[in-house]
DNA sequence: AATGAATGAGGTTTCATTCAT
DNA sequence: GATGAATGAAACCTCATTCAT
């Protein structure tokens, strides 16, 4: 039985800005559900995690749940959208140069599941099997590795530039696969590496997918 | 809500070498028990699938999952072990000419999830929760690696390969991490993209880690 | 699902009294909450209807239900016996002539539910399986049918003249069962009758059984 | 609370053909669900009634009313389907005299609710505040009236019988409206008042309400 | 006096599993 | 060996009510 004991939780809480919750606070509740509730999903998955689990790990009253977010699904959106909006306001990356771009990547993919990161990629691996929750799932990926692709050059209407949209998902595919097998899947020696180790590779794979290709695209244009 | 009917299924079993269950034969019903649950296990995810999905796409009883596989967690760890299986009899693998080999692995990603395949890779991007069966899958996700590492030259005892199936298990990780974006987050344009689309740059990847690294590794030793 | 919108009792709160709620004023804010609470236990029932659409169709904060009146029982036994104080305060019928009284039992069944009559014979028909307004509820209809049976010769503790009272409540019977079928169950064609349609036949019934009984009662005596 | 205790429904098990449930007979299961729900139903109310209440009446477990009706609209539907199975092969009302159509109406109104009497109208009271049912409860009160107005000279097709209807329905509305008066609400005198009080009576209204119009109808056209 | 946050009990439903045939 | 009936443990959600401001 997985069992995340609420503990495990309290580092982040901690680290984070409100360690406790005032009482009467919705606003308060309201984020310390969303953050509980986006750790529970990311660790274990949405049909796993009990909105009870939740609610005690914010230290609040499962009631309040739905009261907020209407049902289980409602939290989970907030939860996407939450990691969206984050994404929407990293506007920096597009002028940022490719160096930065990719070590920030790498960064990320290290960094998860023990950071409380802005995108919680983690948060994306998971299917909910909701419709709509799933419908946000793929448009925050969507959005996120489209921004991605822009900055190589990728321009939106234009077919010509398709292949570039394609090679940043599968930039962003293996940042998500590297990170399942570290997380979900625990599988030695990748899940133990640190970022000395997992830099050189990865550097090489991202310079090599994620590259400038604006001259091209502008040549082969209709 | 995922939906996948019984009949969906059909044409899969009929393709399989068994079309039709005996209906006394304790062996043919378990071997279609695990055939239905790998294919709905991989789909819909451990959780959100139900014993009664997996015994009706069988065309079996209930509780014969229970009387086979003691529970669902016994049914999902016979999954693992099976395609741990299949994995273990695919020794060629090692002889193959590395193009052959990446190329393979391609059809694989490509392939997913309606074919057959031996590996069903899709299966292994699940968490079933149970101990038992993680630890199954984490173990199958670490044999395949090795395997594809100890095709370029890596050493299991030698500390200096180590970085060799490093690189193996982010390959592997890229292989899940667009498998898992095509099916279960069906993101565009990845999703509907085709052989010819992903051959170039996944061969580009694949060959950038999946190099014979023997010399190179030798010098490189610290 | 019964869906009464709040927008839709207003023309009648604005036909009424207080069109505007003061914000300040307890014995305002009790009307308030008595009268939005019978429209809703008489339309949609007690069971069915929520204490909070009471709050919202009344303007008013949900907690002063439980303030002022202890609980939703107590609530629906307020409402009971608003009811039934007005029927005390309704003495004329006595004196009126047969006739007129029918007229005006029978202008009652197909106003409602949209007028707001005083009796708010809807109010009658829902149980609340509270222990204590049930009692009031049966109080109200055996008050209301010994006055419509006073008034054709019955005497309270006359066991000769006990058929009066009974003719008397058979008559509330079909006032309330008319009522029913034409709202609760909007069975056609009675539910879209007018009164041109229903009079005759209601004229008639209630004749036969609200006829004066005096003489004969005065010879059976004991 | 409404407290209706197992015991109160024991008599009339005890009446039935099937006092003991066999236990594994999946038939006899949802009747006795049928039959639990029914008089659960017709005498707390639907919204009132539990489905812990019902399945301990039928001393089963609570799952297989979802198994047997899906949910506990689905029982209730079903109840209300009996209820008009049964109606429908009542056959000879149509050829029976009039003063035996009256009788057997006014014992159905003394019976209910002790004897398991086959229209179980108080049933026919009860709104469940679910769409589907309560379409089929208007669908049934409307299917009754008409064969009652079919034996006086209704004919569905023709307005000029329009009145004839009309008066089924309100003879159906005392009925009902009875019925009430006498098992929910309790109103003294008529809730003891026995079969000799309220025949006479009733008698009247019915033999007034349901007579032979047909010679009538033609001459009266509009 | 009034508000909105918070709570806990209880309702329906799902589902893996066991039992009896 | 196989079946379908039956079970009990949760899970999510609603709602009357109480608490703190």
């Amino acid at each position: 039985m997985i069992e995340t004991t609420a503990a495990s939780v309290d580092p982040a809480l901690g680290a984070d800005s409100e360690p406790i919750r005032s009482g009467r606070d919705a606003g308060a509740t309201r984020r310390a559900l969303v953050r509980a509730a986006r750790r529970r999903f990311a660790t274990d998955g949405y049909r796993a995690t009990t909105v009870r689990d939740i609610a005690t790990d914010a230290g609040v009253n499962v009631a309040l749940i739905n009261r907020y977010f209407t049902s289980k699904e409602g939290l989970f959106e907030a939860c996407m959208k939450h990691s969206s909006d984050e994404l929407g306001g990293q506007a920096p990356l597009r002028s940022a140069s490719r160096d930065v771009a990719h070590e920030r990547l790498i960064a990320h993919i290290v960094g998860a599941p023990n950071e409380d990161d802005p995108l919680q990629m983690l948060l994306l691996l998971r299917s909910s099997g909701d419709e709509n929750a799933d419908r946000i799932r793929r448009k925050t990926l969507e959005h996120y590795t489209q921004r991605l692709a822009a900055n190589i050059g990728w321009v939106a209407d234009d077919p010509t530039s398709a292949p570039i949209l394609l090679k940043a998902q599968i930039a962003m595919a293996t940042a998500l696969g590297i990170i399942m097998l570290r997380t979900s899947a625990a599988v030695e020696p990748i899940a133990s590496a640190g970022l000395d180790e997992l830099r050189e590779p990865l550097q090489h794979i991202f310079s090599t997918l994620l590259t400038e290709h604006e001259q091209q695209q502008q040549q082969h244009e209709n």
